[in-house]
DNA sequence: TATTGTTATACTCTATAACTATA
DNA sequence: TATAGTTATAGAGTATAACAATA
């Protein structure tokens, strides 16, 4: 099978690859979300979708476009997310009292105890990925350094 | 428009948001791809083209499957990207000598001469990013950090 | 039996444009 | 005029299953 003729794996040269942080940070992150769907899926979550339940957990109120604005993300993509979580009952939907156009996003009691668990399981996940850094030091200067390359 | 019944953007508190890597991962990897689109998007060329040629010109006579197992993409991914690289005169389909089922991989000239442009453009803008970071030490630590939490 | 390239398929994510009702 | 939520839509990326040719 293996011959010298054409390369097999264990010898690719990832050459240019191998110095470029835009590289490793996709190979990270991938490895980060696969984990994270080993953690959560059963629960019917994806990373995106937990971004938005911790937003409205910490700020009761915002709009539907406020959530995206914080994120990232478009207007649009809200509408099925939000759908999805609501018929999880994991939050709801209010309208907002001085703007008829918009609601305000609100946690029900279920899904204030449904981000307890999936909270609790991805800090588990984050400490165990955490560990293999040095020092608690390490980890913040890498929190540092992440989000100074995200603006 | 602002007031204190609906929160505003700008007070948004990201809670466990900001204590997990994997968040800061994806912010982080959201802003090279965008970046990397304006670097290279009028060449046509995506991170993931950019990583299939960056293999194929540092090991030639690689097979897709190859190529596919070292980037972590499964097989059938490859078929489409190849396809497009080769009408794009980039590289070059090859019949495998020892193993009729397979192709390797080869760069073409012209496509030699694009891979020199289009590196040349991709480091341009990690060497802006990089210099956010405030020595080469951290850079070369970054990348190592970032490769432990990859596997 | 196993593997390579391929095709078909489907699912997620993302982005854009247009519509409505409100502001 | 501008904005919030919505809908439709389209593109990229990714994953699975199955097939023919070959190992």
């Amino acid at each position: 099978m293996a011959d010298d003729t054409n390369k097999t794996d264990q010898s690719v040269d990832f050459g240019i690859l191998n110095t470029l942080v835009g590289y490793r940070l996709r190979r990270a992150q991938m490895n980060f979300f696969s984990k994270f769907a080993e953690v959560c899926s059963d629960l019917g979550i994806s990373p995106g979708l937990f971004a938005i339940i911790a937003i409205v957990e910490r700020n009761p109120g915002l709009t539907q476009t406020a959530v995206a604005q914080a994120l990232g993300n478009d207007r649009s993509a809200m509408v099925a997310a939000v759908d999805k979580l609501e018929k999880m009952d994991i939050l709801e939907r209010r309208p907002a009292i001085n703007d008829r156009r918009s609601y305000a996003l609100f946690m029900t009691k279920k899904g204030e105890k449904f981000f307890a668990t999936l909270s609790g399981r991805v800090m588990e996940h984050e400490k165990v990925m955490a560990s293999r850094l040095e020092s608690e030091q390490e980890l913040e200067w890498l929190l540092k350094t992440l989000d100074i390359l995200s603006q």
